[in-house]
RNA sequence: GCCCCGGUAGCUCAGUGGAUAGAGCGGCCGCCUCCUAAGCGGCAGGUCAUAGGUUCGACUCCUAUCCGGGGCACCA
């Protein structure tokens, strides 16, 4: 609808005498925009105000210009100039007729819209390292990440999900190694478990796998393990020295294969835990991402290869150094080490490059709020690769912290008492825990109340929404208890018997929907969906107490029927972006 | 020191440079013989952190300052 008044603006300004404007208009102008008070009618544009300047006269007369000029429209009911300059339109109620028939012949189609123009957009998000179960942090990123891949989905991008799975690196290496001497303890073993080992349950869990599928093979003797190893943490030395150096000797001990073999448990263990708990989250991905098969392939070379060739690598104290502050970033970065590793940036440009290459032109990264620091030094890797580096575009999303009624859950990773998306899953149920996600913004700390999410009361904004479409359904059902069914024809034809302000309000704000889509898609911004789809909700429970749908006269009852089966989509559509069931009944 | 995010009603938060700054919760007062009261209506509640600046117009943009969170690795 909003389409339909920038249309008659621009036609107004073309039309305008020559020489009223100057050539050129200033981007981002008209703006038209949706009134906040019905007094101003439906829509207002200010391109008077914003255009008086430059055209050497008053806004207020520029705007009886352009107001002179508007094509005539049938869905126009009349043209106010109001305030300092601002054009406000009022919309025929046939407008809005026209637009609720549309709703119902979309269905969950309404609110798609094309203004993505196909761009193709890789969305990676979560990609926590498997290293353990995701707590209550990942879930933010899974459904902030979903929820944002659904809407610039809607919104005319070709979207593909991706989760970048460190299967590679020194935090697997000691994942493999916690297992292994968990293992050891199962096999009667005795020894200090290292203190910058994984001590989570889900470690012994993976160990008795293994115990059961290797049985002792794979034992060695304490002594053996240990002996003259650098000394742990507790006993005067260094944690990280320490566990390095236990990985280095299992690696001696088990060979190769074996090491792969330990590794590959806990990596398949995890991974498939990790995969089953985004599943039953309602969260899935085109691809799961191997970090190893970029070394496989040889794309880390490649990458560092063309680097080299653009002159942007340097060697210094024995490693190799991109010049990352030739592109914009603080200090130089690391690629290969002094001991010969890539670092986790080189195979992260790798990556990056490889997406560009698989033909993305957004490379869109969910990260922590922790990870800011990271884009410079990747887009500084994209553009000496000859990529535009604004192709990147990274989204932070701040931390979570989880509340019981007023009290603050007291999280520490450290003890291993950290609570998991799974836990968090059951106690509060996947719808709740989807919407309270995504309720603020991505850039606010999020304080989740597990009370107030479980809570089945007017309090929960879940419930509030979700009763809202079952309650249509429910008058459905009510409707067939009394012999009647909606007849769609009869119901269209008599919208314009829907002349109440609850119904003027309601049809007002379930057709703001695709401008929703586009805004909240254009500003990455689930969190707007969440406060849409309370205000539709309000609409209708006000529009729901205020008048009966199922009267008698079969002209209203239609008419009714047809606008509030038009809400129901609406709210079925935005749930299904928030991934949030749409219930039949409470 | 440098970088990122936040500071808006008692609390939790919305607010694409526009008209009188909004919502939910909490507080107070009301509404079920009637399609689900998991609902609805009303009232009270604000120096938009502070000080400058840009603009016809600033919660929104710029600069500085204060407060809170996070980041500044040859870690992942």
């Amino acid at each position: 609808m909003k389409h339909l008044i920038e249309q008659l603006v621009g036609s107004a300004l073309a039309a305008l005498p020559p020489g009223t404007l100057p050539g050129d208009r200033p981007a981002g102008v008209p703006v038209v925009e949706r009134t906040r008070d019905a007094a101003h009618g439906d829509f207002a544009c200010n391109a008077a105000l914003q255009l008086a300047k430059a055209a050497r006269t008053s806004p207020r007369k520029l705007a009886d210009a352009i107001v002179a000029a508007l094509p005539p429209s049938d869905l126009v009911s009349r043209v106010e100039i109001a305030g300092p300059g601002f054009i406000n339109f009022f919309l025929a109620p046939a407008a809005y007729q026209t637009e609720i028939a549309r709703v119902l012949d979309a269905g969950k189609a309404y609110g798609r819209t094309a203004s993505g123009s196909s761009r193709r957009a890789i969305v990676e998000f979560v990609s926590a390292n498997p290293t353990g179960p995701l707590h209550v942090g990942h879930g933010r990123h899974a459904a902030f990440g979903a929820t944002l891949a659904n809407l610039l989905e809607a919104a005319g991008y070709g979207v593909h999900r991706e989760y970048y799975v460190n299967d590679a690196g020194r935090q697997m290496d000691i994942l493999a190694a916690s297992v292994w001497l968990r293992y050891l303890e199962l096999c009667g073993e005795e020894f200090a478990f290292p203190s910058n080992g994984y001590r989570g349950d889900y470690v012994r869990r993976i160990a008795a796998d293994l115990e059961a599928a290797e049985g002792g093979r794979l034992r060695r003797a304490t002594h053996e393990v240990f002996e003259a190893l650098p000394p742990d943490e507790p006993a005067g030395g260094d944690k990280d020295d320490h566990i390095d150096a236990v990985v280095h000797r299992m690696r001696s001990l088990l060979g190769d294969a074996d090491f792969r073999r330990v590794f590959d448990l806990g990596l398949g263990d995890i991974l498939g835990d990790i995969r089953q708990d985004l599943e039953e989250f309602g969260v899935t991905y085109h691809r799961w991402y191997s970090e190893r098969s970029l070394a496989d392939e040889g794309a880390i070379d490649r990458a560092l290869a063309l680097l080299r060739e653009q002159g942007h690598v340097y060697e210094q104290d024995g490693a190799q150094w991109f010049r990352a502050t030739a592109f914009g970033d603080e200090k130089d970065r690391v690629v290969v080490r002094e001991n010969g590793q890539k670092t986790y940036f080189a195979s992260d440009i790798a990556y990056h490059l490889e997406k560009r290459e698989r033909g993305f032109d957004l490379l869109l990264d969910v990260l922590g709020a922790d990870h800011h620091g990271y884009v410079a030094r990747v887009r500084a890797g994209l553009e000496a690769m000859g990529q535009p580096g604004d192709s990147l575009e990274v989204r932070l999303v701040q931390f979570v912290t989880l509340f019981r009624g007023g009290e603050k859950v007291q999280m520490s990773t450290r003890s291993g008492e950290f609570i998991t998306l799974r836990e968090l899953r059951r106690e509060v149920g996947r719808d709740a825990a989807r919407l309270f996600y995504v309720m603020r913004s991505n850039d606010q700390h999020l304080d989740f109340d597990l009370e107030l999410a479980k809570s089945r009361s007017n309090d929960n904004p879940v419930y509030y929404v979700q009763y809202a479409h079952a309650r249509v359904s429910s008058v459905l059902r009510q409707l067939a208890d009394r012999g009647l069914a909606f007849d769609r024809e009869a119901g269209v034809a008599a919208l314009g018997l829907l002349d109440d302000p609850h119904e003027q309000s309601l049809m007002r704000t379930l057709t703001r929907w695709p401008e929703l889509v586009d805004l909240a898609a254009a500003q990455r911004a689930p969190h707007m969906v969440v406060h849409y789809l309370r205000e539709l909700a309000t609409a209708f429970h006000a529009y729901y107490n205020a008048l009966p749908f199922i009267v008698d006269d079969g002209a209203v009852r239609n008419a009714r029927l047809a606008l509030v089966l038009a809400a129901q989509q609406v709210v079925r559509n935005g749930l299904e972006i928030l991934g949030v069931s749409a219930p039949e009944t409470m």
